[in-house]
DNA sequence: CCCGTTGCGG
């Protein structure tokens, strides 16, 4: 009895134990007056050590008691499994069952949380059998770590089936059932799933409504994300650190940066999780700047940037081409983490998008365990330096390791074939993924077929191919198409095209200019006028084109007309300096790529003030002659600067480098690397 | 009686 009052006492000055020395005193006290004997007094002392993360303490304690009931099996695999070591956790789990002591709702609870760690379904299967053995079938607990287990191993066709099946749910399993549905791509189930629970009669709270927070940021609607933040406060539900966080991250996936940096503004305390929403929304939304200003700002709010920040960040460097940051971050990032895969293949990605090619592939030679998405990189970089025949060779050299190309690789390889114009390699290797390699060609992979067929003038062929496909083809292979015969010219399959994508509601205005440049180039104007009619509709994503330079490892950035510019009067005057030398030599404008009704000289005027050309003259006037110039552009580079650019490197001797958001284009002596495949 | 289950950024 006596010992019992020694429990009820000493459990909470146990609980407040921050640090090793005052378990170990409580340890000391606890072995002078017998108490270790008493077993559930053992499992929480064993708690108090995992609770610290002190998880070599809470074993000897664990492995010196005499006797070892459920409680004591119980606090030692809740230690594992809290301190991130799910294997331990789970071969625990299997000497208890081996050691004939009888596992308890919470044993099972927490072997099963273990397995979704380990994504290891056959042995959660496996744990949740016995459980039902031991006569734990309708035990709620149990039943949403096995709903959770099937979410979190891609079965959630199962987790619905067993949910259906349960008598009783309490909130936790539909918070599993809504977050395993958002987070499965599945963000329309999800909020069903929701409203679904509320006619039950369930009401949710601040974790059920996360859940909804995610479906809404990967269902990218931005009407639904608001409605659901407006919802959580009328509710006045708890908003901690989770749920806030998690509306940044909605707000920021669906481009809604003001948004999502109001509510970060708002937060009391913030993590290093609510500034990765922030900078990685940021980046991944083309802000590149404001992504790599938040890592300077949260380090300088004291919080140490983790793997995931830096991987954004560096994916802002790879956007703007900013080398110099790029490479240090990298630096930086290696001297903290272990070199693995994915900051490796972020880095591939980087150099090569920065230029810096051969860095790359000197990289991708060092990185010891390369995994296929590593060499799919390195082959997306020859790809978009129009190196197709180097893509080719790396991925022959793929074969002969024990990897396998995947979808994936194809993907990078056909790509780079119609970066390229390698027509006979795509049709080739496209046939052999089929036959030899058993991939069902996806959607990716024809539009890579189909732009490569298209733009090499086959356009039949390539809509032969289109036809032949056994899915119903989307809005990229109709735009693959439609491209190529905006190059080529076919008014019979131009016009099939053009009606596909149109019927396909595309949302975003690049691809609208390309059916309007399309009519433009046959002479229908007035499906021209059509075209853009529909374009000043609003609710369409709006990109603003910017060009970046790099001048001596600073970045500058042009928008179009970008007259605050201080040097914007050096520059126009350099650019119709440029533009009378060109005209002399050949240059025509080519006013269609301009999408508005002018007259053609105002047009002209419009082209030569394009970011790209401002960022060109840019670079002139501020390099010394010779200096090899570097522009970065988030949109496709304009097909009449396209042209210009050929001119002026003519003009002016020099080497220009520019990568859109597709591919990079050497420009030296009037002519481009990608032979106008662009 | 308690424990254990669901929730943030790549």
């Amino acid at each position: 009895m006596q010992s019992i009052q020694w429990l009820k006492r000493l459990k909470p000055l146990l609980l407040a134990c921050k640090d090793k020395a005052s378990i170990a005193k409580v340890h000391a006290l606890m072995l002078l007056t017998g108490l270790s004997l008493h077993l559930s007094f053992n499992g929480r002392l064993i708690a108090s050590y995992a609770n610290i993360g002190d998880i070599v303490s809470a074993r000897k304690v664990f492995d010196l008691l005499p006797h070892r009931g459920t409680d004591a099996w119980n606090a030692m695999i809740i230690a594992y499994s809290r301190n991130d070591f799910p294997v331990e956790a789970v071969y625990l789990y299997r000497q208890m069952i081996l050691e004939g002591i009888r596992p308890d709702s919470s044993t099972f609870t927490v072997a099963l949380k273990a397995c979704t760690r380990l994504s290891d379904l056959k042995t959660g299967e496996e744990i949740w059998d016995r459980a039902l053995d031991c006569g734990y079938e309708f035990d709620v607990f149990i039943m949403s770590s096995v709903l959770n287990l099937y979410a979190k191993c891609g079965k959630m066709d199962e987790a619905i089936e067993l949910f259906d099946m349960m008598p009783r749910r309490d909130l936790v399993c539909w918070t599993t059932m809504i977050s395993g549905l958002a987070r499965s791509g599945q963000p329309i189930e999800a909020v069903d799933m929701y409203r679904r629970m509320q006619k039950e009669g369930m009401e949710g709270d601040g974790v059920a409504v996360l859940g909804l927070i995610q479906a809404c940021a990967t269902l990218g609607d931005s009407k639904l994300g608001p409605s659901v933040h407006g919802y959580l406060i009328r509710r006045s539900l708890s908003m901690d650190v989770f749920v806030q966080t998690g509306l940044v991250d909605m707000y920021a996936k669906n481009g809604q940066l003001e948004l999502a940096h109001r509510v970060f503004k708002k937060m009391p305390y913030k993590s290093v999780a609510s500034w990765g929403a922030l900078i990685s929304g940021s980046a991944q939304n083309g802000f590149a700047g404001n992504a790599l200003e938040f890592l300077v700002e949260m380090q300088s709010c004291g919080y140490r940037p983790d793997l995931v920040s830096l991987l954004s960040a560096l994916l802002a460097c790879s956007q703007v081409g900013f080398l110099k940051l790029g490479k240090s971050l990298h630096g930086y990032t290696l001297r903290r983490f272990d070199i693995d895969q994915v900051l490796g293949t972020a880095a591939i990605d980087m150099y090569s998008k920065c230029g810096a090619l051969s860095w790359a592939r000197t990289l991708f030679d060092k990185i010891d365990s390369k995994d296929s998405i590593s060499w799919n990189a390195m082959i997306s970089s020859y790809g978009i330096h129009g190196h197709g025949k180097e893509a080719l060779s790396l991925f022959l050299k793929m074969t002969k390791t024990n990897l396998k190309p995947d979808h994936a690789t194809f993907a990078s390889l056909l790509s780079a074939f119609s970066h390229s114009g390698l027509v006979q390699e795509g049709q080739y290797w496209f046939n052999l993924m089929v036959s030899e390699y058993n991939i069902p060609p996806a959607e990716k992979h024809y539009a890579c077929m189909v732009d490569l067929l298209a733009r090499a003038g086959r356009v039949e062929e390539a809509h032969k191919l289109i036809d032949s496909m056994n899915t119903e083809p989307g809005l990229t292979v109709w735009v693959a198409l439609l491209a190529g015969c905006c190059k080529n010219g076919n008014l019979v399959i131009g016009e099939i095209a053009a009606k596909k994508v149109l019927e396909l509601n595309p949302d975003d205005l690049g691809i609208y200019a390309l059916v309007s440049n399309y009519y433009a180039k046959v002479r229908k104007w007035d499906k021209v006028a059509g075209v853009r009619k529909i374009m000043k509709k609003t609710g369409m994503k709006k990109v603003p084109g910017y060009s970046v330079v790099d001048v001596k490892g600073k970045l500058h950035a042009f928008l179009m007309e970008d007259k605050r510019h201080n040097q914007y009067e050096d520059i126009m005057q350099l650019l119709d300096k440029l533009d009378h030398e060109m005209r002399a030599i050949g240059y025509v404008p080519k006013t269609e790529f301009v999408l508005h009704d002018l007259e053609e000289e105002v047009k002209e005027k419009m082209l030569s003030n394009h970011s790209e050309r401002l960022a060109i003259a840019f670079g002139l006037l501020n390099t010394a002659p010779g200096t090899r110039l570097l522009i970065t552009k988030n949109l496709r580079m304009c097909g009449d600067c396209h042209e210009a650019t050929k001119f002026i490197t003519k003009i002016v001797n020099r080497e220009i480098v520019v990568r859109d958001v597709k591919r990079f284009h050497h420009f030296k002596n009037g002519i481009c690397s990608c032979s106008d495949y662009w």
